[in-house]
Parts: structure tokens; C-alpha cells; sequence
DNA sequence: ATTTCTATTATGTTCAGATTTATAGGAGTA
DNA sequence: TACTCCTATAAATCTGAACATAATAGAAAT
């Protein structure tokens, strides 16, 4: 008996990777049909399928039906950020985190976010600033916005222990949403909460909300100076 | 005959999702093994595994041997930013694009780049200046330094016309690559090129590039002023 | 020359059956 | 109690077959 594993879709998956990237199929180039590899390789053509279609989806190759299986010209790849919750992102780096609740207001609905969430008029939100600490050193400053509407016993909740945003994972989870970040000076309270001398550039990520389609929040959250927020591809 | 389609793998991909949206299965609960969804779907259990494990790709669930399937308790959903040329971006915004190179340099790999990269002392580098510029108006700047080892004609290679993010995009196709994000001040050549004052909050990508775990490039890329990067999830 | 039909092709999806692999949980042991 | 060893289990994968679907090329008709 040899220890030999048969080959899977994953050999066959990295042996197109790997031809790919020596220019053996160059860019732009057609691979063999299914049938073709199936048989170069000695196995199913679903096996294949399988392989070509993780290419596919991580965008290094290109199918159609009758058409074939072609390299793509300008590989877009995509960037895969986890988007986690402060209080993990904190306890991953071995920090202590520390949350405070800044204000609770119930108001009706600004104008600007009535039209970026598409709300009725005079709908009621509940508004929210809220700091993360790690360590005892700012890290965080939360300001949220929610749909009383979408999330009806969000009025129940202080939110002096939990924050919002895990109290909202937990209560919408697999929401969709759009994110947006930026660069922004540190002006008014973002100076005072995240201790820093005004006009400092602070890493911005905005996140709206939506769940089946109805708005739910939208989120400024602001990080402390020198903030990087890393991936990879 | 009627026109009902047989269900298909996505039917039961949404269907599994809805039934956990709507608490059917909740945050932590083990779902029904496959045979026991293929039966109720009446489907075969190929079926039922293509339509869970897309919904593991998403994170929704995760899935163990022996374990079964378990909705998440806490998502961690991933947001795919589409890493694009500088050009397509702009293109994309029905502005017109202009490149222009601001310096161009062999030395010897500095101290830093050595020790980010992992590269043996000595080592030459291109290092790289250049300028994007949308509808006349400074988009972003980019500063490079690229492994002369890992592409070796790039010296030949004067990039007066071509962007050294398009050129080894072509020349190194499918490489890996990992990112970060931040918020700095505009200083030195910063607030000269992109035209702002001292101090102006920008957003920057730095990203250090691998081909086949060899190290090629790493590359500085500051936006305008008010620069976002967006993305949906 | 242009349109319309038709056969072909390669991928897309599904199926039933089988084997492999990791592992949760229990039984046995130190 | 804590540890190791077992075993039933559920997912992970592969097979070889079938049919579906979209795109194409070429033939036929206009």
C-alpha cells in the first residue's frame, strides 16, 4: 500500500491556479473543457466543475456556457474584511474592553437621515453616542442612529451595559449593509472622547443597515488615532 | 403540465436562510443533518450540502463533521471591497483619467522595506512617485517600491506612460496581497500633490504584494481630500 | 444580404450511491 | 478526577450518469 491520496478538486483547483500563474494559460486564454480536464486529471467532470467553479468565484477565471473557461484579462480581486464587533476586535489584541454609554435620545428623524435611510416623515429614532475603551484608552466613539420602527423594543433597552451594536447583532443578525470609510478631523466631541488635539485625522467607517430590505441603523463609528484596520487577499 | 420548477439548490440556500431570519432556527441551534433536509426538500443530499455550504462561504452557518450545522451565534460577516486600478475608478465616475510620473529610483532597499518584506540585506528597489489625477483634479498619490528580484525587467521599464499598479498588475497577475487602511496628515509631498493643507485628514491604502510567497511590491496609495471607499455587504 | 431555424457544444445543475475524514460523546483506564 | 481509546455519526468528497440551459455556428429560408 502507498500512502498516495487520490487526488481532489482542491489539486485540481491549485494545478489550474498554478498554470495560470506560470503563463502556461495565459491571460485571456481559453482552459480545456471540463470533459478534457476530467480526463487529463482521472476524475469526474464534477470534480472539475467543483475546482473551476472556485476560480470563478474568487474571480481568476471567467465561465460560459457553450463558451468555455477563460482567464480573466484584469483579475479584480477582492478584498474579504471581517467586520467584527469593537468589543472582540479589543479582545483579540489581549486588551480590556470597556464600554460607556455617552447619551440616549429619543428625536424624530433629521432630515439627512430620513433621506439616506428613505424614511416616512416624522418617524422616531433612537439616537445614540456611545465610547469604547481598550485598555482605559479610547478606542472607539459610536454614534447611531436606529429605526424605532424596524426594531420595535429597542425602546426597552437602556443600553448602559450592552452596546448597541451587539444588542442589534443580536437582535437583527444577517442584516445587509453598505459601508463607507474615510478620513475625518477631529472636531467637537470626537476631540474630547478620543483625546486628541482638533484637526487630527481619524479613521471613519459609516454603516447602514438594512434587514429584509427595511432600514434598520445607521453607525458613525470613529477609531482613535493611528487606527489601521487590516486584511488580507 | 404546469411551468413549477423543480427546486434547485438556491431555493433551499433561501429557504434555510429564512428559517433562521425568522428565528425559526435560532442563533446557536443545530439544524436537521442533511439526509434529514434532503427528505423534506425532497431533494438529494448533493443538493442540500451546495445550498449549506454557500451559506458557511457567507458565514450564516458553520458546519462540522459529526457536528452538523450550526447557525452562528455571533455573524461575522465579511465585506468584499473590489480592489480596482486607480484608472478603472475613475473611468467608472465618467471622469477622465491622467497619469503622471514624479520620480523614478534605483537604490538599495531601506532598512524598513528590508524588514517589512523579509528581504536579504542589499537589496535593490525601484522606488516610485507618481501622480492620478481625475478630470485635472488630484485623485491620488502614489508612492512604491518594488523588489527588483521578484521582476526583473522592470528596470527596464520607464513608466512615463503606464502606472506601476496597471504594469505589474499585467506583469504579476494573481499575486496575494495584504491591506490596511488609516487616516493620516497631509505632509511633505502630500499637501503639495494632492493639494491641500497641512494637516488635512486623507485616507491611505498601503498594501504589501506577494507572488508566490516571494515578495514584489509594496505600495503608499493617499486619496484626495473627503476621499470614501465603499463597499455593500 | 438578412433573418430564422436547428444542431451542437460546454457549462450548470441534479441525482443516487459510495467512500473518506473529523469528531462528539461514551466507555474504559490510570 | 483526568486521561486515553473507541465508535457511531455527520459532513466532505468523489463518481458516473443524466438532463437543463445558454450561446454559438451553420444551414435554410426569406
Amino acid at each position: 500500500m502507498t500512502d498516495q491520496r487520490n487526488i481532489g478538486f482542491q489539486d485540481i483547483r491549485d494545478e489550474v491556479l498554478n498554470r495560470i500563474q506560470t503563463r502556461i494559460w495565459p491571460q485571456g486564454s481559453l482552459l480545456p473543457t471540463e470533459l478534457e480536464l476530467a480526463a487529463e486529471f482521472g476524475v469526474a467532470r464534477a470534480t472539475v466543475n467543483r475546482a473551476l467553479r472556485e476560480l470563478a468565484d474568487q474571480g481568476i477565471v471567467t465561465r460560459k456556457r457553450k463558451g468555455g473557461t477563460r482567464v480573466v484579462t484584469t483579475p479584480v480581486k477582492q478584498a474579504r474584511l471581517p467586520i467584527t464587533v469593537v468589543r472582540q476586535t479589543i479582545e483579540e489584541m489581549n486588551a480590556e474592553y470597556r464600554y460607556a454609554l455617552v447619551s440616549r435620545t429619543l428625536i424624530d428623524c433629521p432630515a439627512w437621515l430620513q433621506a439616506k435611510l428613505g424614511l416616512p416623515e416624522g418617524t422616531q429614532v433612537l439616537h445614540l453616542q456611545c465610547m469604547h475603551h481598550a485598555d482605559n484608552r479610547p478606542f472607539q466613539f459610536e454614534e447611531r442612529w436606529i429605526n424605532i420602527a424596524a426594531v420595535p423594543h429597542v425602546a426597552d433597552e437602556d443600553f448602559l451595559t450592552v452596546g448597541p451594536n451587539e444588542w442589534l447583532l443580536a437582535e437583527v443578525p444577517f442584516s445587509n449593509a453598505e459601508i463607507a470609510f474615510s478620513a475625518v478631523p477631529a472636531t467637537g466631541q470626537l476631540q474630547d472622547f478620543l483625546s486628541v488635539p482638533p484637526g487630527t485625522p481619524l479613521f471613519q467607517l459609516e454603516r447602514t443597515t438594512w434587514f429584509q430590505n427595511k432600514p434598520v441603523t445607521f453607525v458613525r463609528m470613529t477609531f482613535h488615532q493611528g487606527y489601521q484596520m487590516r486584511t488580507t487577499y
